[in-house]
DNA sequence: TTATATTGCAATATATACTTTACATTAAGT
DNA sequence: ACTTAATGTAAAGTATATATTGCAATATAA
């Protein structure tokens, strides 16, 4: 289940995987396999990358 | 950090912490720990949640 | 009182998120 | 052709989410 919503938003934000992941402090591998792979964050990553790109959980993470 | 919403929204929908962790598969210490303790659940434990409460994920865990 | 349902809180065990390191590919710039 | 930035991916290690089991406390009901 990739998370497009995410790439886009970063994209949007001219932010690299890895500026983002230096941001929310993780590392750009952590940020890369939610993007593409089949990933389960925590909470608190999940809200810190929102913040990170001006968006709410219900924006990037929900699934209808 | 206790999650005062999601418990309000769970006594809401009549659901003791057994019935719903029953729903979304996990373990009753695992609910308990969400609501009062500091836990950091997934992204998957959470939409779960949500969705078994009728409440989606900025009404629940979004930290603003 | 006695029983039952609900919840809080531990200790130990297991599954998995996340890190670290590394290598490969692609695209853009010089 | 060479370099650099950006990304995908994979193996091994560490940190932590979650399970399991169990005990205690409270509230309610018979």
């Amino acid at each position: 289940m990739k998370n497009k919503k995410m790439k886009i938003a970063r994209v949007e934000m001219d932010l690299s995987q890895e500026q983002l992941a230096k941001v929310v402090g993780v590392t750009r591998q952590t940020i890369g396999m939610i993007e593409t792979g089949n990933y389960n964050p925590s909470l608190k990553l999940c809200n810190a990358i929102c913040k990170a790109l001006n968006k709410t959980l219900d924006e990037i993470f929900w699934e209808s």
